[in-house]
DNA sequence: TCTGGGGTCCTAGGACCC
DNA sequence: TCTGGGGTCCTAGGACCC
């Protein structure tokens, strides 16, 4: 039995956990360099305002009430994840935690000695009481079901929140209710094919020949619909399995038209792509590194990519930064007004399969490893305190952040004092 | 003026091997 | 006349997820 539990609208509801003043008011929470929504409260869903509206439209739209945006704060709601997440492991024996703002809980003992619907909501009580956050419950025997389960608790208010689908009459009855695209697993490309083949709702999936779904799809539909059918083909995932790619990427507050501010930013990623890389405890040996111009824009468009395999597997800074650099020369091109670039790691080695290759005619520099976890200590107690000279100091290309919220719950100098008169 | 970032899995096709 | 069969590895692209 598996329970899948989910924010209502995680962003938002982040800020207003801090804004009991803004409670009830549409409020969005934007993408980095607040390009588009990606995040409502129940009030701003009310009224029309899509996922994905860019920023720079909606802000010239009419609503009867005044729409208030955040821009992105990671910091902020990745450590109130962590407070939801924590609340549901000390419930459940086993969690999955399977984004930032949902989890998979094991209820398989639960069943034994109590109501699973009941257990929902105590979950539901006990986020809300730790955290100020509302979530919704679905409970089934796949995790397919669950989330189908969840996105009715959220659908219907009636539901409380909390929707026990194991009974396989009240499976049927929503998934005959629910279109085809609300599965997990199908998106708009599939649902497309689908709706071609006349399979229109959630129970039309689940009662197709598997036979027919193999010929026409593949594997990943089959398991779709037999997890529909109750038949668990996804286990719950306790403990994340390694990475095997590390990207970091912007758009950039200004297009960038001058190579050295690009170079700037391909360092600051490339080292920030290589502290998550020691974060994972791997060593990569591809790097690869891409620039593009805007898709939207009437200029004729650009983009490019190139890698490098080094020889000995690196998770050194400084080794990172230089197959960075090497990458871009061979994609730069002058004339251009870029929008976006990254960094990518890739064919990762576990520590101690790296340290096989110290025979190597390419030795790692000396002492990169105590060099490497000065700089993650430092930079741990506060971003960006120690960088690379490369890594520029101006920094003109950096993203917009116009509308940040303070970081409440992890930057003490981010409260706002308070003074009495 | 202005449109996010970070992942996974699967498949087809090419290179290469014997 | 007539030119095989079977396998692996890698990569790019497409689909999906949040």
């Amino acid at each position: 039995m598996f329970a899948l539990v989910d924010m209502n609208s995680f962003y938002t509801s982040c800020e207003t956990a801090f804004r009991p003043d803004l409670a009830g008011k549409p409020i969005v929470a934007l993408s980095n360099n607040d390009g588009c929504v990606i995040a409502r409260s129940k009030e701003a869903k009310a009224l029309g305002i899509k996922m994905g509206m860019p920023w720079f439209q909606l802000r010239e739209m009419q609503f009867p009430e005044r729409i208030i945006a955040f821009s992105s704060n990671y910091e902020l709601y990745g450590d109130m994840s962590q407070r939801v997440m924590t609340t549901l492991e000390e419930m459940c024996p086993r969690v999955e935690v399977y984004s930032i703002d949902e989890a998979f809980c094991d209820l398989t003992g639960v069943r034994n000695c109590r109501d699973l619907a009941d257990f929902g909501r105590e979950i539901r009580e006990t986020v809300r009481r730790n955290t100020r956050i509302l979530c919704g419950v679905g409970i089934a025997q796949t995790k397919t079901l669950a989330k189908l389960a969840n996105r009715a608790a959220k659908e219907w208010p009636q539901t409380g929140g909390v929707v026990d689908l194991s009974n396989e009459t009240r499976q049927r009855k929503l998934m005959s209710l629910m279109p085809v695209e609300e599965v997990w697993g199908v998106g708009r490309r599939i649902a497309k094919k689908l709706d071609a083949m006349d399979i229109k709702n959630a129970l039309q999936l689940c009662d197709t020949d598997i036979r027919f779904i193999r010929k026409h799809f593949n594997v990943v539909l089959e398991r779709t619909v037999r997890e529909l059918r109750g038949e668990p083909c996804l286990e719950l995932e306790e403990f994340a399995p390694a990475k095997q790619e590390i990207v970091c990427s912007r758009s950039f507050g200004e297009r960038v038209t001058d190579y050295e501010e690009m170079r700037q930013a391909i360092c600051s990623y490339a080292a920030r792509a290589s502290e998550k890389l020691r974060g994972e405890h791997q060593f990569c040996r591809y790097i690869s590194v891409f620039v593009k111009t805007s898709p939207f824009s009437t200029e004729p468009y650009y983009g490019n990519h190139a890698g490098t395999k080094l020889l000995t597997p690196t998770q050194d800074t400084r080794d990172i930064i230089a197959a960075a650099t090497r990458c871009l020369e061979a994609v730069w091109r002058d004339g251009h007004r870029y929008q976006k670039a990254g960094v990518m790691l890739g064919d990762f080695f576990s520590q101690c399969v790296a340290q096989l290759n110290l025979f190597d005619d390419n030795a790692p520099r000396a002492n990169s490893d105590a060099l490497m976890t000065l700089m993650d200590k430092l930079n741990k107690q506060g971003r960006g305190t120690l960088y690379f000279a490369g890594q520029g100091i101006a920094q003109v290309w950096q993203m917009k952040r116009e509308m940040l919220s303070p970081c409440y719950t992890t930057k003490l100098s981010d409260i706002p004092v308070v003074r009495a008169n």
